[in-house]
RNA sequence: GCCCGAGUGGCGGAAUGGCAGACGCGGCGGUCUCAAAAACCGUUGCCGCAAGGCGUGCGAGUUCAACUCUCGCCUCGGGCACCA
């Protein structure tokens, strides 16, 4: 034995397995009988060398790639950078340098860092956004999206950040600021490009059921992102100009009758989740930057008061944005609708509370039913009549069978959004009310006979924004000609490549690259110019694990038979930071792209492991913060096997892990333990058998232990077999290391017997198995002994050695600890046989507590075969 | 406000309704050593000399038996938030 010189030994495997490609995926026909398995974990962004973070994540990965490997499956485990994005451009201006020698430098680094972590990545099928011959492909999805239909450009308000001087995606607004500088993110009216990722929301709902693998938090958000609202759209009928009362009150009927008569005007639509309140409505609203409120006001005295509900809306919005409460504010418009259940004349007010982009940017309010619009009324002192109540409200009573409005004002001090009863509403009036109620349907069934409205559905989910106006990105595969307008790159001009003549250290762009912006029209061949934007980078990222299954294809992004048959992921592993994010826009890549005939699965990834942060003294670590604990620093001093040991033994993966020195000691001496013990059993003159493959022998052999020890190691190890094995495939990888651990303590008890004690065949089987069941976690460490300790074939990796299988009846011990317990209390400890038939135990148990029973009397005895015995007596 | 999680020794954490605290860290005691480190051995939930008692955020309930299931709270963490 020689000591465990964790450098050295590491440097050497990764040289081997370098060499030898033992990580690369065998697509030839042995592969073919073996199932496969995609292991996948969110590929990094390249801003630096890796953190704890990304150690975590892969090391994860890592083990659940070669535990499957050993296991049998042709296991394909990929990597590669999310390389554009805005890091880059920043730290290019800040160094002075081009944002891709920047990027480039890091993917090095992290590569480097990569394989000194032992990750069995596939290196041939590596894949870097920032290239051409993988951008070229986002391009060309880009132009199959169109061609559906899925992306198109509009003139919409759109978030932008004036820091970064880009727009972004709602996804990519956080509490009001940009998810990458933090600043605050104001509303522009511009011309943009969208991913229509809205046409996939049911389905995106829906398909969350298809996703028992996912944690229901991540299936929540998301269902919380989309945000799916049932209800009812009504019309409402704006009356002439010129009629109602000045005041903006509620008018009479005959006022309606009036107005209706006179002139058909037009129709305003609103939705509502609340039809079954629709009798409650005293009021109308509209989003105050509505083109309808500036067309109504436009010319009155009215439109002042609008233009300065929308200043107000856009100088608070920073500071009322934050508090919990915002006050409302609003104006009349000089106008009235006509509520078409009850002929009502309302009046309509701008609000800064009305949404233009959800609905249809006009509400109709309900201040008995709606917080929003109680505080609304309250402040403006509108009508509060009540049209639901709960039955125990003293008005219930009064009004149960009050079919017309009598009571206008509530007494409350908040409005009543739950489930009541219907009152003062007409022919409804004793249903009950309430969303999704049997009031609400009814009001939508009348509705729908009458014309009036209809059933409808609406989404908080909005199209995705895809223009950046940024040069670190894929560039849009779009020409704009004065003659033809918007057309497509052709296909066969694809990529659009990015030009390297732009020094964004000067804040240059890419209309500042000639080359580039000039160019001729495809169509007439007159001068044109080129989009200027480049794609959001999740763009990329939405479908790089499809690329890994088909990298150094020049002909399509993938073939449809190499996603088809690896597709979907087995196991994706990543941060819960991209819980919406990146997972929603790879979902719906998946859909539209299956819509688009290339490839044949609903959802991209089955099982998803979202993994907990690296935290030190309860805080993320971070460079700002100055709190980093260097993987580079803790791989020089304990070596990658430690590091990544440690972090799967300190913490369930899903959990957060609070960074400790003393723990990772405790596991590097534990590594070190292993290492001595499995040299210890090896150790003992070999049967002079060169030739043969001893570990492999041991196994088949099993060995034929005759004392009570060596029975209690063979238990042991078939023991540990078993539990590392189950809980390797739960993702219990620090209960596997514990057991683990059990072992070497079975190990070194068994060590302690004398030399002629002990059996060698039984001392190898236990090396065999410590070796091969920590390989998955301590690969470097395991390779090295089970060449230089168990004496494996020197071409051969313990990579694609099989998983150590378990005999059922030797994993179960012989005798057994079972608690006596007398009315549920433990009273004793007995050792019996592990099959005591429960007659037996019942009588052990009596015999063990006979003092205690005398005098009483037995009424129950609960036996549960090789845990307890409990007798009920009194 | 709404929706998710999570509360277990000094610490990280274990426990298909069946012996709470596996495993590790730390502590204490010891072996070896001139000494220390390393290594190894023993011990370690709390109170108690002991017998014994008390213990999984709090309060009820179901059960022979509850960290685990049910109901009602408390605290912490996270997500969403004027979405009609």
């Amino acid at each position: 034995m020689y000591p465990y010189d964790a450098q050295a030994i590491e440097a050497k495997w990764q040289a081997f397995w370098s060499t030898h490609q033992v990580n690369d995926l065998e697509n030839g026909p042995a592969a073919e009988d073996k199932p496969k398995y995609y292991a996948l974990e969110m590929f990094p962004y390249p801003s630096g060398d890796l953190h704890m973070g990304h150690v975590r994540n892969y090391t994860i990965g890592d083990v659940i790639s070669r535990f499957k490997r050993m296991q049998g499956y042709n296991v394909l485990h990929p990597i590669g950078w999310d390389a554009f994005g805005l890091p880059a451009e920043n730290a290019a201006i800040k160094q002075g340098s081009s944002p891709a020698a920047w990027t480039f430098a890091n993917i090095e680094t992290q590569k480097k860092s990569l394989a000194r972590l032992g990750f069995s990545y596939d290196w041939d099928r590596t894949v870097v956004t920032a290239e051409p011959e993988y951008y070229r492909w986002g391009q060309w999805i880009f132009e199959q999206l169109y061609k559906m239909g899925l992306a198109e450009k509009r003139e919409s308000a759109v978030n932008w950040c004036p820091v970064d001087q880009t727009v972004l995606a709602n996804e990519q607004v956080i509490d009001g600021k940009c998810w990458r500088c933090h600043s605050e993110v104001e509303k522009r009216d511009l011309s943009q490009w969208f991913f229509k990722i809205t046409d996939y929301a049911q389905e995106l709902l829906d398909d969350l059921d298809k996703l028992p693998g996912w944690p229901t938090r991540v299936k929540q958000m998301q269902a919380n992102w989309i945000g799916r609202s049932e209800g009812a759209e009504v019309d409402f009928r704006l009356c002439r100009a010129g009629v109602g009362d000045p005041e903006g009150h509620v008018g009479s009927a005959a006022d309606a009758d009036d107005a209706l008569s006179s002139e058909a005007e037009r129709t305003i639509t609103v939705f509502t989740t609340r039809p079954d309140t629709l009798f409650g409505c005293s009021f109308f609203l509209l989003a105050p930057e509505s083109a309808l409120a500036a067309e109504l006001t436009e010319g009155t005295p009215y439109a002042a008061g609008v233009q300065e509900v929308i200043e107000i809306a856009k100088s608070a919005s920073a500071i009322e944005r934050q508090g919990t409460e915002r006050d409302k504010h609003g104006a009349f418009t000089g106008r009235y609708v006509v509520n078409p259940v009850n002929r009502r004349k309302v009046p309509v007010w701008v609000a800064d509370y009305v949404l233009t982009d959800y609905g249809t940017g006009a509400v109709m309010a309900v201040p008995s039913g709606d917080e929003r619009d109680f505080a609304f009324a309250r402040k403006y002192d509108l009508e509060i009549p009540p049209v639901v109540l709960a039955e125990d409200d003293p008005l219930y009573s009064e009004l149960a069978s009050e079919a017309s409005l009598k009571v206008m004002d509530v007494p409350w001090v908040e409005a009543f959004a739950g489930s009541g009863k219907m009152v003062q509403s007409g022919p409804f009036t004793g249903l009950t009310g309430g969303k999704n109620s049997e009031g609400a349907k009814a009001v939508i069934d009348w509705l729908a006979e009458r014309g009036l409205g209809r059933s409808s559905v609406n989404f908080k989910l909005r199209d995705w924004l895809i223009s950046r106006q940024r040069y670190w990105g894929n560039p849009i595969p779009v020409i704009y000609c004065d003659h033809c307008g918007e057309v497509l790159v052709p296909e066969q001009d694809l990529p659009v490549v990015l030009p390297d003549d732009v020094d964004v250290t000067r804040g240059q762009t890419l209309k500042d690259s000639p080359a580039f912006y000039e160019v001729a029209c495809p169509k007439c061949g007159k001068p044109a110019h080129r989009e200027t934007d480049t794609m959001d980078t999740f763009t990329c990222s939405s479908w790089y694990y499809l690329r890994y299954t088909d990298v150094h294809n020049a002909q399509l992004p993938f073939a449809k038979s190499a996603v088809d048959s690896w597709l979907p992921v087995d196991q994706y592993i990543g941060g819960i930071e991209h819980a919406i994010l990146h997972l929603l826009y790879s979902r719906f890549f998946t859909k539209a792209l299956r819509d688009a005939g290339l490839l044949s699965f609903d959802e991209p990834f089955t099982n998803l492991l979202t993994q907990g942060m690296v935290k030190l003294k309860g805080e993320t670590m971070s460079k700002s913060k100055g709190n980093v604990v260097a993987p580079e620093d803790v791989i020089a001093r304990y070596g990658a096997d430690t590091l990544r040991s440690y972090i799967l033994f300190m913490a369930p993966p899903d959990k957060d892990l609070e960074w400790n020195n003393d723990g990772l000691e405790g596991i590097s001496r534990f590594l070190h333990k292993v290492w001595k013990q499995v040299y210890n059993l090896t150790a003992e003159p070999q049967n002079d058998s060169p030739d043969s493959k001893p570990a492999a022998q041991a196994a088949a052999n099993g060995a034929d232990p005759q004392s009570p020890a060596d029975r209690e190691l063979e238990h042991q190890c078939h023991r540990v077999i078993k539990k590392v094995t189950a809980d390797i495939e739960r993702f219990n990888f620090n209960t596997a290391i514990s057991a683990l651990m059990e072992l070497t303590n079975s190990i070194a008890s068994y060590l302690k017997l004398p030399e002629g004690q002990r059996d060698p065949e039984l001392e190898r089987f236990a090396a065999f198995c410590l070796t091969l069941m920590i390989s998955p976690m301590a690969p470097h460490m395991a390779e090295e002994m089970w060449h230089s300790a168990l004496g494996a074939d020197p071409e051969e990796s313990i990579v694609h050695a099989p998983w150590p299988a378990y005999d059922p009846d030797k994993a179960e011990a012989d005798q057994v600890e079972i608690a006596i317990q007398l009315n549920g209390k433990i009273k004793a400890r007995i050792m019996v046989a592990a099959d005591l038939p429960d007659a037996d135990a019942e009588t052990a148990a009596k015999e063990t507590l006979s003092t205690q029973l005398e005098g009483k009397t037995l009424r129950k005895v609960i036996v549960v075969p090789g845990r307890l015995v409990n007798v009920i007596a009194n």
